[in-house]
DNA sequence: GTGGCTGCAAAAAATTTGCATCTCC
DNA sequence: GGAGATGCAAATTTTTTGCAGCCAC
């Protein structure tokens, strides 16, 4: 995902909500921004240097940033989720799941705002998000005869 | 998700696949074919007459059935999957999952068709399923003041 | 009869909670 | 200084695994 955002802007956010900015918010919040695919906790806590913040308090901080709105959270069929940043800081997309390696591509074209408006008509119901992934096996591993390091 | 098939085609496929008709499985098959909203293991246990069938089991069914192509599985950022039978069986759709009260709707109209041709040409990859929610506040859910029950 | 399947128990993995200590404002 | 956040340990929840006994074919 392409990011269009500064820590800075997400710092103001969590003190406009009245949060502090400790140690561990700006460790998740920095790792977040410096990668472009969705995070597991696990490879969150590895990114961090010499994983000195507890796993506990990733957990309790992307909870905070879903809750903000600052991160979406993301469940690829894998037993555990992934967090990225939300939309609000890069542009609104969605994911290609390669079934066999696990490679997440960006799928950028989003065809679903008319149907959204569709079923908002039909169900009288309001629509925050949605979620929309493609699985199969990609491009490298069509090719390849063996597994790649997944 | 309207389903228009019968036990039997279920037993056939997997008979064809070289495995047993056992009671846990036609147990699984008759909650899935009574069902119209995607199940937890949870709620798979409790249907079953008197939990008589052990979970691990169901959770080996419905992988078996996952595997065999006659359940998919889903996940609604609900820290559990879900489970309902496939497109096969019934007709393809997407849901759309009020974030209060957890009620699931179906939506059969379905856009993507398109948007999958335009990733295969570029990606070269094989997509093989796709899966779409829609989350925000169900009709019900908009009217109501006091928090239905969850 | 026997090989695949089940159920039990136990382990593993993911996530949450309680609480004493620390630290940001 | 004090409210709020962290880290540790322990609990809870979800899912997986090993294995002895059972039952579908």
């Amino acid at each position: 995902m392409t990011v269009t955002v500064s820590a800075e802007r997400i710092y103001t956010l969590l003190k406009e909500a009245g949060y502090r900015l400790t140690k561990p918010r700006q460790a998740v919040c920095r790792v977040l921004l410096d990668t472009y695919t969705p995070l597991s906790i696990e490879e969150i806590h590895a990114k961090l240097a010499n994983r000195t913040i507890n796993r506990v308090s990733i957990y309790r901080t992307v909870q905070l940033f879903c809750d903000l709105g600052v991160v979406r959270r993301l469940q690829f069929h894998e037993g555990f989720a992934r967090y990225e940043l939300a939309d609000t800081f890069g542009t609104h997309h969605h994911h290609f799941v390669c079934d066999r390696c696990g490679r997440v591509e960006d799928i950028d074209a989003c065809p679903l705002a008319a149907t959204e408006q569709a079923i908002i008509r039909r169900t009288h119901s309001r629509i925050t998000s949605h979620s929309l992934e493609f699985y199969g096996i990609c491009g490298v591993c069509a090719q390849v005869a063996s597994v790649p390091s997944r």
